[in-house]
DNA sequence: CTTCCTATTGGAAGCGCTTCCAACAGGAAG
DNA sequence: CTTCCTGTTGGAAGCGCTTCCAATAGGAAG
């Protein structure tokens, strides 16, 4: 039954040419008449060949394999809409580019991060490296994967990633002006911001996006409370019910994600607040999280998959010597504001509508 | 700088013992004396030598490859939690034993799903395949695998995915008639339940353990309302809706899954349906999202890594001889009922309930 | 009819590792 | 002092493929 799996020299010997000339077919080479191309096609069917990657790795001296790196909380699910999205766009594109994708969650408070990756990259002895935030932006370590003769592409690197790495993103400081904007509009005037972990420099440039949209609004930084979450659904959850205990709370939370801000409704209902009626909350990313929860999230999409399919590209480009030396490219992929239900007119004051909330409950 | 990666010889040559010494202390041989081990573990480490995966599978002949199939609708996000869990579990045993895991997503109504998983099982010669629902059930696909000289292991597999392979699961039916019981318990008697895709046999399973409650209590199979989901928020959504405007509509609304449960609790914000003073709705698997959405879902814990790892540990198992045959093993894995706030003592009567509901909205 | 160039083609040498098998040392057994 | 084992060790033959390079065949050019 299990009849040794043909070879090269299978084919080669079915369609009466030599290896080489097989191998040459069969990656596309040029200096190959047709009819010769066809015999070799036709053996390869009718034998059911596949070339063995293994064998063509070791001799080609190219592994074909790309790692995709995510941060992850030591104890929070690393298995959020964002990575998976990023996931998927990247394994699609390397599925088409004729490159295996592998990924792997490291902490990233682990104090040998850089060392696991490097261990990672070594070991499979990758050709190629997708580093999302906050690796991102690890000079040292991107300096490091590439001694390692191996290309980087940074997802979303802030100004760092970009002068040593090829990456690709949205404007993120475009993107949390757009959403302050669209509070602005609804008539909100005293914000929060729950950030990510120190560090993302991507989601410090939505904060940085929003700050302006105020400023253009004649609000100092003051109208801002700023807290500092950590991407988790429970970090937004316990940041929000702390915010909602100030003195003259908010009446715009807006998150640097979806997990924080589906927390910060989770602490809303918990209060009895109303979404949006007492308070609007937006989110960042535009992951099916936004979707599932009630009411759904107004945010800022931002097209990951492609962004997935696009490091990969950019790694393929380098490895086919397309750019080569600091010719860094960074691609910007388009934002958008999806507007939702969590963001509504700001309530005429926020006071009395707390008190209203409370005595509800 | 990118100076020629050490190799087995340099190694070798180093420690001064031949190169079939060091692969011997490398793939932890017998028969070397500890001095000598010693010694060209100092070589290994003074080198920072690496062995090239590609190498060794090409010469042990073994590609130390698993695939893990999910499958994913063709329009649907195909990243849920469910999907990450397993994929997350599976991936940390692989790295303890030394495998390498590639995901891939099919989508179970494409006509040439086998052939996409064949095909993708043949040119990357896979040793070991992790099979999800439904594909864990399809007979043929895993005789088809196995003919590729390719180990198989089933995931949550119903009755023909357990004769023909090994498999890991919970006690579906066990879980189905638990979460039924607790809401039994709550005083409610008229059900709805919202199944997965046709072909998904443990979750028809789910649904044979809620009839086996239900007849406990002399209820018969009138007491449910079976509707046909596909496992995705959207289905969820609109069947419960659908439910809403029966005649007689549910007190509890089963699901087959936590996304649809998500789903169905969006449409019950949507009617201003209070859940769960008018309507306890229920998962299933204890997700992330159960805890995401409000109120938080009580559903039936699937231990999702668990299973993900213990299918990798059965494939190894099998290839390292521990069993061969059709001596088929399946390892039930514990669930648990986890109570969080979807579900409620039922309402006295629900007519009035649905008016009350209607007429705050 | 030479010479040169280009398009094709295949032989042979590895890529870095596993593994078969022969070789050898030393101690136990005869 | 042999013979036989068992425990160690390394030489050599591949694994299936890419790629360097030499070889050959036609034409075009001279």
């Amino acid at each position: 039954m299990t009849s040794r799996k043909p070879t090269i020299d299978d084919v080669a010997r079915q369609s009466g040419v030599g290896r080489t000339t097989v191998s040459r077919v069969l990656n596309g080479g040029p200096n190959v008449r047709p009819e010769v191309r066809d015999r070799v096609l036709a053996a390869v069917a009718a034998l059911n060949y596949r070339v063995n990657p293994q064998a063509r790795s070791l001799a080609g001296g190219r592994s074909r394999m790309l790692a995709l790196i995510l941060a992850s909380d030591l104890e929070a699910e690393p298995n959020s809409f964002y990575a998976s999205a990023l996931e998927l766009g990247a394994l699609r594109e390397c599925l088409a580019l004729g490159f295996q994708l592998m990924t792997r969650h490291v902490a990233q408070q682990s104090p040998d991060r850089r060392a696991q990756v490097l261990e990672l990259v070594t070991t499979q002895r990758c050709q190629g490296v997708i580093l999302t935030p906050p690796f991102a932006d690890d000079a040292t370590l991107i300096e490091d994967i590439r001694r390692q003769g191996c290309e980087v592409a940074a997802i979303s690197p802030g100004g760092p990633g970009r002068s040593v790495a090829d990456g690709v993103g949205i404007d993120d400081e475009a993107g949390g002006y757009d959403i302050a904007r669209r509070l602005l509009d609804l008539g909100h005037r005293r914000f929060a911001f729950i950030s990510g972990i120190e560090g993302h420099l991507s989601a410090e440039q939505r904060l940085d996006g929003l700050k302006r949209a105020l400023a253009e609004r004649g609000l100092d930084d003051d109208a801002v409370t700023v807290v500092g979450g950590d991407f988790t659904f429970r970090s937004g959850s316990v940041l929000a019910a702390r915010l909602f205990d100030q003195p003259d709370p908010p009446t715009a939370l807006v998150c640097a994600n979806d997990d924080m801000a589906a927390g910060a409704l989770s602490a809303a209902h918990g209060r009895g607040l109303d979404v949006p009626g007492h308070l609007s909350i937006t989110g960042f990313d535009d992951t099916p999280v936004s979707e599932i929860v009630w009411p759904p999230l107004t945010t800022v999409h931002q097209p990951l998959k492609d962004m997935g399919g696009e490091a990969v590209r950019l790694i393929a480009a380098r490895l086919a010597g397309a750019r080569r030396g600091s010719d860094w490219r960074f691609t910007v992929l388009p934002h958008a504001v999806v507007d939702r239900a969590s963001a509504g007119r700001a309530a005429p004051r926020l006071a009395t509508a707390t008190a209203n909330a409370n005595a509800n409950a």
